[in-house]
DNA sequence: TTGAAAGCGCTAACAG
DNA sequence: CTGTTAGCGCTTTCAA
């Protein structure tokens, strides 16, 4: 058995209360009974029982995470932040992976609840009626990453996709492109598939270059195999393309193998520019002209705003800002 | 504040006894205060509370998990593993980055043996003497992976590195190469450096092959930056290699990219395997070739390890075994 | 400056 | 089948 409280008190004849006293620095005691309860606790190796304090304390120092993927770079990102800023603020991060299942994610909401945690972070998903719930009944701070939600007051933290999918568009425009074919991710993903589909359509309008439907390329996800799978559809119907605008660096990585397959150089035929700024990003060849999201940063953000939560009550959404990162595989012309 | 069972005793007309054992499902109670109980848990909504529980039951119900790492692909492929496998049994997952730093380490040990968590999945890093001290202060079951420790019996799950080592400089062999290369990792990392060299050389030595250590090429890490960089100077030295074992695919990553800046054709002119097969393995151009180490599988058996280590004590440590994936990084020449 | 004692919400004997 | 009660290890009044 690990020594308690107790064990500490007897050893340096001191109450309870004294050593509890001297632990949490509260005030209420000399010099030389400090010196004392210090010296108890380290011949006995005492570790205070911090399932024992939360219990009366009512707070647990963790903070529940709920991701529809934990593999993926991005989720990786995101908690690599989270964890950062959790950590420092002396809190613990319990994570769960929900696959995007609504029954699994009400059960781990659930599980978070009864363990007690001290706030959520949700990444990616939208916030259903049963989640906002579910939310409600815990009574505890939750915020949003990637995602945001129309209905409910949640504070989120997330880039403007529409804004930077503008960017990305715009620069193509910039240099020198014409004739621009989107290969978006899922649009009935309303967070981050329309908001992208949106920003293209606008910095092409406001170019006064034509755009039509037909220039985007819409996929079921963001994921590699979209890129090749519709790359090679969207050249078929537009071979005019010089550039194209992928909805996620996936997605754009796949384009470039299926170019590569179709005999098409990246960047000399056809640009590419994705979004995300991933680790594959770099390391693709040719490297990866993209929209840098700052996840780490989200994942901090989305800490400080549960915290802050605590204390204040309300917090603002935070709209953290894109860059564009410039690498090899955008072709200027003239 | 949340209703107690209190709350549902008075509710249902039942002591808090009882009320105990429907949630636990212990005998002795009839079918109608069963009934009762349940209508009352229904109606104020009511949620045990973890924490209490963990209190009396001296279980938490939670691992901690401690990282090098959490971004980068192998760790979320890890984490995955554990994850999925701990909710399964009905656990939940702390998750730690120590950044490879031994005071950090020191640290999070500490917090999480505060927080009385159930048991401990260590990740890639060695096993130090004060990490040990700490693991048994604690008390509870601890598993690696990735890492292994000849010191100390703490059951670990990875693959045979240098078995797989061998499987990928044999399947050069096979393939024809006579001229092999290596662009290792940290060989001071014993437990993931040394045993790729090993292997390596195993096969080279077998197929009677010349081997010299100048046939691989030592980077200080694993990363993509230490196969662009280390690929080249391999070339330089030994001009007549037609094939290089990368020790893991970001590495073999960086070196087709350094291949492809020096005009050298991949699997044309240099053949190229790596070891890990993570995403980014199949996302390359060309797809790579590599040995696949199942991660999520070692993060599950890390679960099942330490869970298995609560009722018995000990456990075996167990080798995975590794596949070879075939794809298109690998000429075959006769 | 200190200690006694009442909980925090729950489980587990022990009685009935 | 059911209730009473004694803790689990800690914090926090309230007195001394």
């Amino acid at each position: 058995m690990n020594p308690t409280i107790q064990d500490v008190a007897k050893a340096a004849n001191v109450s309870i209360a004294t050593v509890s006293r001297v632990l949490n620095n509260q005030p209420g005691f000399s010099e030389k009974t400090r010196i004392k309860v210090l010296e108890a606790i380290e011949e006995l190796g005492y570790q205070p029982n911090a399932i024992a304090r939360g219990l009366v304390n009512r707070n647990t120092g963790t903070i529940g995470v709920l991701f529809p993927s934990v593999s993926g770079m991005l989720s990786a990102e995101v908690l690599h932040g989270i964890e950062a800023r959790a950590h420092e603020q002396g809190y613990s991060v319990i994570v769960c992976n929900t696959a995007a299942d609504p029954e699994k994610t009400l059960r781990y909401i659930q599980l978070l609840s009864e363990k007690r945690v001290d706030g959520l972070v949700f990444v990616s998903e939208e916030v259903t009626e049963d989640y906002y719930k579910a939310f409600q009944r815990m009574g505890v701070p939750v915020a949003l990453v990637l995602t945001q939600s129309y209905k409910y007051p949640l504070p989120y933290v997330k880039v403007d996709d529409s804004h930077a999918a503008y960017t990305a568009t715009r620069y193509l425009i910039d240099s020198g492109h014409k004739h621009i074919g989107m290969i978006s991710g899922n649009p009935t993903e309303l967070m981050a598939g329309m908001g992208r589909i949106e920003g293209f359509k606008r910095a092409l309008l406001e170019a006064g270059l034509p755009y039509s439907d037909s220039l985007v390329e819409t996929s079921t996800s963001f994921t590699y195999e979209n890129g090749v799978e519709n790359f090679p559809k969207l050249m078929e119907r537009h071979p005019e393309i010089t550039a194209v605008f992928a909805a996620s660096d996936e997605i754009a990585i796949g384009a470039i193998a299926a170019a590569y397959k179709m005999d098409i150089q990246i960047p000399e035929d056809v640009s590419i520019i994705g979004y995300d700024n991933l680790k594959h990003a770099e390391m693709s060849i040719p490297p990866l002209t993209t929209v840098a999201q700052p996840f780490q940063r989200m994942g901090e953000k989305a800490i400080e705003m549960v915290l802050a939560m605590k204390q204040e009550k309300n917090t603002e959404s935070s709209i953290l800002s894109h860059e564009l990162v410039e690498r090899d595989s955008v072709k200027k012309i003239n």
